[in-house]
DNA sequence: CGCAAATTTGAACGTAGTCAACAAGTGTGG
DNA sequence: CCACACTTGTTGACTACGTTCAAATTTGCG
């Protein structure tokens, strides 16, 4: 598999020059397999590689001390992980492949080199730090102040919409690809009750289920009940460099 | 008041030369006042300033639809505010002043011209915002898997080891600064709650209170109950390119 | 001093958690 | 190919943490 995936992503903004093209294929020269299930990157042990997401779902968590489990984050193609080890020797999160997952690793060398001869690519990572920053203060609203519900719905929404920026084909019903107790974990609820609050939204006729699949069917009902706003619409990039 | 209140920060990651110095000063060339309570970008407004804070204390938040507010960050001198604004036109957060504050408006132009000149402050931005971005899923985590008195705990230690960054006679005791309400919309629980919780780690022994200053007394005990981790130490920032 | 805001406390309530049991898949090895 | 183990999903009964509502008290400020 040739080309970065995170040039696909980044060439959503902007026209990238065959410069920044080639900059940022060295990022993915390399390639690794990660088996659905896998670790990349645990919690507390160095190593400080970062990777970008060339195929796959993966997730970032941390575990407390009383064995609880808060999911922070799901990764999709193009987006860069393990950036945290660009700062601390010690991860403080842990990267787990959902499915079979393909990584490019790279080291925080290359990407001080990218940084010094690409000043609009180091640009547009600042663009998708802050839409990463907004993406989690949503979140964080969510988990403060909204109910289980409009947690639950909101993360149907936001899992819809990125694996439609992934795969165009992808419309308002795709397969799940999570337990429920992954739900709860990302959501802060516990696995009975994203059950309970599944079933109400189905009842209500949100959305149906069939054999781990997921419909939308009320997709305003929806975005109004949890508040959801997708943070990759309607950026206004206008200020960026010039190549 | 001469010198750039965000080199000041840097500097405490990296010796600064002194065109850096001279590049940061023009970010903060221009000042304005904002008067305790008085917002500086309200939510879903544009204007598209960013700002850096040099003196006072401000909180960033979001209100719902059913009124209800959660604040997503409270924010100490040398940070620099409404960086949302570089990505969406309208802004995605309320900036709100909890004390008299000083604040140094600049413009996007002026921040892409810095990453094009200084590589490594561009890079020394990059750092900040994953410092943020840890610090906001260690809330994440807070509220989505710990308990009111935990959450109360991580925001006094939070507070006070911000405080004290920027203010190195600030020890084991500080005035809050902020309302039980304000606490309440940060944890994501009631001002109710609050007050019941303070007064819990008061009994407990581990913090005291007299006219809004509070007192650390078992600050080990205290990191336990909130699984807290000071996110601005332990940095590893060898891999900064050269000046 | 007087008013408004903030804090404090109690009682009743409700959302989400806990525990438990069972059903339905899912995969593995004999 | 089936048997068994294990994970995941589903449902009910009970519990508890935190909310809501209300009222009293204190604090801060003009």
């Amino acid at each position: 598999m040739a080309g970065s995936c995170f040039a696909e992503v980044l060439s959503e903004l902007v026209d990238l020059t065959q410069g920044e093209r080639t900059a940022l294929e060295n990022l993915e020269e390399r390639q690794r397999n990660v088996r659905r299930g896998a670790i990349l990157q645990r919690e507390n042990e160095t190593g400080g590689e970062l990777y970008i997401l060339r195929k796959g779902l993966m997730m970032s968590y941390v575990l407390l001390d009383d064995g609880s489990r808060q999911i922070l984050r799901f990764l999709f193609p193009g987006d860069m992980l393990g950036v945290s080890g660009l700062i601390y020797r010690e991860a403080p999160e842990t990267l787990c492949a959902l499915s079979d997952c393909v990584v490019s690793p790279f080291d925080r060398g290359q990407l001080a080199q990218l940084i010094i001869s690409h000043p609009r690519i180091s640009a547009m990572i600042l663009v998708y730090c802050q839409i990463e920053r907004v993406s989690l203060t949503d979140r964080l609203a969510a988990l403060g102040r909204t109910s289980a519900k409009a947690r639950v719905a909101a993360l149907l929404l936001e899992l819809r919409n990125r694996l439609r920026a992934t795969d165009k084909s992808v419309e308002d019903d795709f397969t799940l690809g999570l337990t429920q107790e992954e739900v709860g974990d990302a959501t802060g609820l516990t696995a009975v009750h994203v059950n309970r609050m599944l079933r109400q939204l189905e009842e209500e006729g949100l959305i149906a289920r069939e054999n781990g699949r997921v419909t939308l069917l009320d997709e305003n009902s929806l975005c109004r009940a949890a508040n959801y706003v997708n943070r990759f619409e309607r950026l206004d990039l206008g200020w960026l460099p010039r190549p």
